[in-house]
DNA sequence: TTGTAGGCGTTATCAG
DNA sequence: CTGATAACGCCTACAA
């Protein structure tokens, strides 16, 4: 079954492809009869435009790339089922990569991207990215593009992120405000934007609360998984023995400290608080039930698409767009891992 | 910056177009000066071909579509996941689609799909989707299709699947072992396949060991959800007390069974016993540890990308292709919440 | 060794 | 109201 085309329908009606071209666009200036029996033929042939040719002409392909540091991750996942979705009630449709958090595979996607002409791109960058020429190769040539989560704060684009300081600090002061004096950090790798913000909220967080910062309770995390967590307990326990609140970056590696602690009768919270950050599904289904912060992947999803979404209309016309940030809101999620009282 | 086209390249050189196109492509045909020259003045200009006019010659985009029922899946992602890095190894880009569960949605996106000329696609049924009309029209087109997981078995197209039955089988002869006599078993919605293979496997194991199937003891999910765990716990708690072991369709529905069963002092598994299915992470972070059987979701992405890639190549050099079925081998992982002895 | 011509399928312009 | 023509950018058979 070959494809069906216009020239096929018109040398059937016995008029010109412009017509049937036309006819099909619902043109004005198209006979009711001619119209009528051109769209009758298309539909009984299950006509459609070829997208290749229509992408051809009108220099868009109604697709737009999003790279992920991973896709098996309860965030990120969150968030590509937000701009899916949002993507297709606006007629998009969303090519996925993932680089693994590494900046070589992320600069090849984004080259894969790029040459795939998508109509604009949405991002959150991996551990290893800054604002490099990859980054500024796609705004140079003034594709839309839109970082959200995982941002670098020189690159002159629409972002849609949280406040990582003020949600670890709103963390932090929890742990502190349930009595805890010596709080340990588990933190992400040293690059990241929002890692350093969330240390910097801890760090905040004690000072405004007269306790002494203590860089040896700062673990870091190389890849952020369920297993350093797990490590990072063991450390924590035989190295500080005394310590009595942890903050872990993510819900992940929080789960990995639960763990630890759950197997080698740490009480939790009564000895150690916990506290992670995300509000992954796991996070309501752990013993004890861990608190977190809420990060609205959600809606982080819509927000990006739709800036997107807007730079491509600009862009479509010729008209300027002037980048935005969004800033979304976290909110703080007690449960039984950090209620001491 | 405006794209760069061979055009402009010849121009510049004051060649023709074809010399240049023949160039960058290294045609024997072209004097060393002058390939050159072109090469040197393509990469000077980030040349590169326009994939819209490449894919309207070539008709192929070398680009696939996927539907799956949800991204928010530990299952799915991680098929996603392999999905996405084995078509990136061999080229290919991948669009993504979930269609929640419903018929309706997944047939819109198959039209959309079909309509942008995908090169091939990849599916997993909705819980609403049998052989219906969307997924003919795309075997009837030709076009390379390969389904996994959720499949239709009267559908003629290649497929990547588990035994579900087996699975099942030694899933529940292992609560048995355990010394199980009533056991209730959570079941998706009726009509998916893999639903109904685990229910068979259910009902196969019974009969081996001389239990007596009750249709009482059998619930059936709407949706598959934590929440329907709970619920079904609850229920099986409140109109069967004497039940002493529990098949959950999946890890989920067994994370809201253990959840309930936790918050109401049910013993497990000296009470109840509970199994779940497909070895997603939560299930090695619950309390008890949950048993469970393991599906290789990563396998099943590569074997599903590189059945549909066999097709492709056949497709585009217009050599018939005879559909495979792949069957890949479960595991049965057996932790706290199964072992009463 | 280089270039001309035609076509992939669609759409916009302009003339009839 | 209809249609011829050109163009989007690339590729390839064929001619020079």
């Amino acid at each position: 079954m070959k494809d069906i085309t216009l020239k096929e329908i018109a040398s059937k009606l016995g008029i010109s492809i412009t017509t049937v071209s036309k006819a099909l666009k619902n043109y004005p200036d198209v006979s009711e009869k001619t119209k009528k029996a051109v769209i009758e033929l298309a539909q009984k042939l299950h006509y459609t435009p070829n997208s290749f040719a229509v992408n051809l002409r009108t220099r868009e392909s109604k697709t737009i790339g999003l790279i992920v540091p991973e896709v098996v991750h309860h965030f990120f996942s969150n968030v590509i089922n937000a701009i899916i979705d949002e993507a297709e009630k606006n007629e998009y449709l969303v090519i996925i990569l993932q680089s693994n958090e590494t900046l070589a595979l992320e600069k090849k996607q984004v080259e894969l991207l790029i040459n795939k002409r998508v109509d604009g791109i949405l991002m959150s960058l991996s551990n290893e990215s800054n604002n490099d020429d990859h980054i500024r190769a796609i705004i140079d040539r003034k594709i839309p593009f839109v970082m959200f989560d995982k941002i670098s704060k020189l690159s002159k684009c629409s972002k849609v992120i949280i406040d990582d300081q003020k949600a670890a600090f709103s963390a932090v002061q929890h742990l502190i405000d349930n009595g805890c004096r010596k709080i340990a950090h588990i933190r992400g790798p040293l690059n990241p934007q929002n890692a350093i913000d969330r240390f910097i909220g801890y760090k905040k967080a004690l000072e405004k609360n007269n306790i002494p910062f203590d860089s040896k309770l700062v673990y870091a995390c190389e890849s952020v998984t369920f297993q350093e967590g797990i490590d990072f307990a063991k450390q924590i326990v035989d190295e500080h023995p005394d310590v009595d609140g942890v903050f872990a970056i993510t819900d992940l590696v929080a789960a990995g400290v639960l763990t630890y602690f759950n197997d080698n009768k740490v009480k939790v919270p009564q000895q150690v608080a916990v506290i992670g950050f995300s509000n992954w599904f796991i996070s309501q289904v752990l013993t004890p039930k861990l608190s977190t912060v809420d990060q609205p992947s959600h809606s982080m999803g819509i927000e990006a698409f739709n800036l997107l979404l807007e730079e491509m209309n600009c862009h479509k016309v010729g008209k300027a767009f002037i980048p935005r940030t969004i800033e979304l809101e976290t909110t703080l999620i007690t449960r039984e891992s950090s209620i001491k009282i």
